[in-house]
DNA sequence: TCCTGAACATGACCGTGGTCATGGAAGTCT
DNA sequence: AGACTTCCATGACCACGGTCATGTTCAGGA
């Protein structure tokens, strides 16, 4: 693989959600405390109270965010692509943290250690606004999935979870009946049934591992909008 | 009303969550940028999309931060009790939140702009740890809230949020069935019949408007402890 | 090419809990 | 004291969706 150069890093790290807005200069720091890393498909990049407290950025590939239970079930709580970045609070807690982090794929990150983040942050205030952005962001949506679970039967939060997935990811979406079903929360069997619905009423076609949205207007949720997922 | 002077609100301030090992000269400059304000019982102190951008340290008194869907339920995201701080990301944040507050008792907060706290955040950038820990636990909370829907019954999510507001107010809580059901997310009936169960096994004791915890052992969560509510 | 495992699909069953309805008990106001 | 409101309590109903079971289709590997 090709060397991936300081001038690389400030490149992407510029066009990342994180770095909207900032100065040169600043992206130039980050990018000085940044290593890439790769994570081959399927590993754990950090797991329950593990302690991991770097931070991420997606130059590649993607990042599954989730929390499980004891009993098993996983709720995907975010799905982390190029340009965003996973573990921002980490470096201020002390206590671990209670998700854990999965490579989905062979995923590509620039990492900054939590001992090299923290005082960039100090030295760099303008960044709090793009952090509180950030996890102001994820707060209100965790709030939002709750909403939906105490009002929507489960085929209406499939719908809002295609209409947020084809914003992020576009069409054909590349995701099993099981990894829809632990994002929305419930069941594979009841997704596939939902969803077999939602393809006899036009709104999307399925094949093997592949959502394509037909309609992705008439899935979407009119009273809170998308989703972060 | 006695006057609430600057060095009482240095003493509250020392003591509230928010200033948790912040030097003195710290918590004398935000005591300098707070100014006392008093919110009756029952005052919406902001509403959904007002745009509301002060951030609120309660002084006295109980705030309910919920959201609410068009159909009318409410879920109760926090209860803001004295030492206790609402809205801290707000000033950072450009488009509306969704929650609003409500004053559940007469309460007194020491209000700060936002456009003195942003300043007072760059000025003492220490402050940022307490920011985002308290931002980092309630996040926290809300996803474990969703693991609690996906998971437990409507008894078990009743005695989580039992055991929580017992830690937190102590025993008796005074809270009706239709509060705790907006916190656990169901509805008066259910938490009705699950607090009948609870009193049944002699976990409980019920008053109107009383709830007396007598077994907070059993009620806990073993997995993730208590919610932050 | 066959084999194997994963993903999709669908039916049957039934428990949880939301909804509606009714009534009683406990405060509050005039 | 009586009227009124709020909260507690409980029963009946039934729909949603989780669980289990069975079978099919598809993709990749030996």
């Amino acid at each position: 693989m090709k060397e991936f150069t300081l001038e690389d890093k400030q490149v992407f790290l510029n066009g990342s959600s994180f770095c909207r807005g900032l100065a040169p200069n600043i992206i130039t720091d980050l990018a000085n405390i940044s290593k890439l890393v790769t994570f081959p498909e399927t590993t754990i990049v950090s797991s329950t109270g593990d302690g991991y407290a770097n931070v991420l950025f997606v130059v590649s590939g993607l990042l599954r965010v989730s929390m499980s239970s004891s009993s098993g079930r996983r709720f995907t709580v975010l799905l982390v692509k190029t340009g965003e970045c996973y573990n921002l609070l980490s470096p201020y807690l002390d206590h671990p943290r209670v998700l854990e982090a999965q490579a989905l794929e062979t995923t590509r990150c620039l990492r900054v250690m939590a001992n090299d983040f923290i005082p960039f942050v100090e030295k760099h205030p303008t960044s709090i606004f793009n952090l509180l952005r950030i996890i102001g962001t994820a707060f209100d949506s965790a709030n939002s999935r709750i909403m939906d679970f105490m009002e929507k039967n489960v085929e209406n939060r499939i719908m809002r979870v295609l209409s947020t997935l084809h914003s992020k990811f576009g069409s054909p979406l590349h995701f099993t009946s099981v990894e829809v079903s632990e994002i929305a929360g419930t069941t594979p069997e009841s997704t596939l049934r939902a969803m077999g619905h939602l393809r006899d009423l036009g709104m999307i076609e399925t094949r093997r591992g592949q959502i394509r949205i037909l309609d992705s207007k008439a899935l979407g949720d009119r009273e809170f909008g998308d989703l972060t997922i």
